[in-house]
DNA sequence: CTAAAAGTAGTAATCATTACTACTTTTTAC
DNA sequence: GTAAAAAGTAGTAATGATTACTACTTTTAG
């Protein structure tokens, strides 16, 4: 069977034993703790695999760095432009306007991001 | 009043003139033709200050690049993992799973990001 | 078992973004 | 209007996340 390494087994492990969203950095630290001498070009390589696989969802929230989410059902990402943290909600889409009352989070702006293939790439 | 420039300026308007969803370069080119001499550092801190002051948005879909975006009205974006278009989508969000017969787009993975501040920032 | 294929560690290179400094424009107070 | 303070800018250097590369190791297929 293709794509079997400990190391890509450890990340993927790694991430969904945790339920932040940690970045790519954040994730060597974590695995390091099971595989001491992993390289993180490993680690990056295997996000971007596991990502492409389906396995695991990379959200972005524009400060620069890319975030890595063992959670693929479907719940928004509740974003701090103060402290940086990434909350997890499970308002529906369809609610995100009126998100306010919840979570205790003042809403600014909402971006949503779907991910696949246009009508071009799709014919190829 | 604070906040004015003619490079301010500039910048806002190449951003609502055109439709896509400019990088920061992209931008910097564009608004070249009309200040020859705009450093690109100054680009960079009007478009935050004008995502700051929600004149504007940033859109990240993970490409390692922010994009900015002069339509502030919601709607989606759609990212083609393949050749990294950015297209917007007025399908409403709680219809995303069902995006695919729309625009030609087959969708793989959504992530909505929602900006604002947390309960803990909110107290400051 | 053994050669080809795939994956890895470690390091160097890339590139978007930010920081910094001396200079210019705008604002404010008189 | 004018002069000092405040805000903004050009240009360059520095930072930091990500990618590329190379020699080596592990896995897979016959």
């Amino acid at each position: 069977m293709a794509n079997y390494s400990k190391q890509r087994e450890a990340i993927l492990n790694e991430l969904q034993n945790r339920c932040d969203h940690p970045t790519a950095t954040q994730v060597y630290e974590g695995v390091k703790k099971v595989i001491p001498n992993i390289s993180l070009g490993t680690v990056y390589r295997n996000l971007a695999s596991l990502v492409e696989s389906g396995e695991i969802l990379s959200v972005a929230v524009g400060d620069g760095k890319e975030h890595f989410d063992g959670d693929k059902s479907f719940h928004l990402h509740l974003h701090c432009k103060c402290c940086g943290a990434i909350i997890d909600s499970r308002v529906q889409p369809d609610k995100i306007k009126g998100i306010a009352q919840f979570d205790g989070f003042t809403p600014e702006t909402s971006v949503c991001v779907v991910y696949g293939l246009c009508k071009n790439c799709n014919k190829q």
